[in-house]
DNA sequence: CAAATATTGACAACTTGTTGTCATACTCTA
DNA sequence: TAGAGTATGACAACAAGTTGTCAATATTTG
């Protein structure tokens, strides 16, 4: 059995995924080492802040794709700093609430305040059509696994 | 200062960078469980196996956009178990370089065998040309990190 | 209501991957 | 050729992430 051309390229984004992945986390740490974060850290906080209100351990685990215990050692240790407080969940006696700290809210901004000029740096001389594709197909692909 | 378009789409790919590359690896890891292998182990002898010809631990590493000692640990693990060998370089007394046993060889072909109708399916429905540029895209980020 | 099932947090072992240090081996330049 | 600088492998500490187990809490089902 042959590859078809679609298969190929399939195998070639692939490899180019695991590779931009560990250039990513490197410069994220890049980014976050003088604020007490880190990548990983910074992937939790920045999920409760996209998410907007308060979720379990679980819940950022699924929006991450990561295992619950995982995103659980990085929270116990972002309330330990005080970027996330626990909150009682009405529905669950064990399952605390995430929620940002205003340190954790602060941290976000500046960092998010570092981001935005990389961002457009790395998008700068990209067809934003292009970049449109790369999403959504990046999004199905990840829809089949 | 606001996010421009094309900024706001680079932090969506890169989301989904992530999360697809925490996918795949787990997809790699089923895939490899049977045969002494993982996603991890898998990566260095494909890209030994690209090559076509030997190739010291740095060359690897570096193809791989990882870090020499990562690919170290790996390497070694593999010539324990007989999937690498290691070959006198002439350039290097103790830079020794990497090739495929035939062990090696056999396993990478059993797991590309399994590996074609899964990435088929993956890329099934999904247009030839949307993924070529995806691919050119995630080319050109990764360039400019 | 009671029992089976699922979810959760703590804990622990493990794999993957990075960084840093050291001694050895190589390369380049003055 | 001598010395500075660089590349390499071994080793170790650490961060990130997965899996498994256990006890406590919820949920579902009979």
């Amino acid at each position: 059995m042959k590859a078809s051309p679609a298969g190929r390229l399939f195998t070639e984004i692939v490899l180019e995924v695991f590779k931009l992945s560990g250039q990513l986390t490197a410069e994220g740490d890049k980014l976050t080492q003088d604020v007490q974060m880190s990548s990983a850290r910074w992937k939790v906080l920045g999920a409760l802040g996209r998410a907007g209100n308060p979720m379990t351990v679980s819940d950022v685990a699924h929006s991450m794709g990561q295992s619950r215990q995982g995103v659980q050692r990085l929270a116990n240790e972002m309330v330990e700093l005080g970027f996330i407080a626990l909150a009682d969940n009405p529905q669950h006696k064990k399952a605390k609430l995430l929620l940002l700290t205003d340190k954790g809210v602060d941290v976000l901004q500046q960092l998010e305040q570092k981001q935005l000029p990389w961002a457009e740096a790395c998008a700068q001389g990209i067809d934003a059509e292009a970049l449109q594709i790369t999403l959504d197909t990046l999004r199905k692909l990840e829809r089949k696994l």
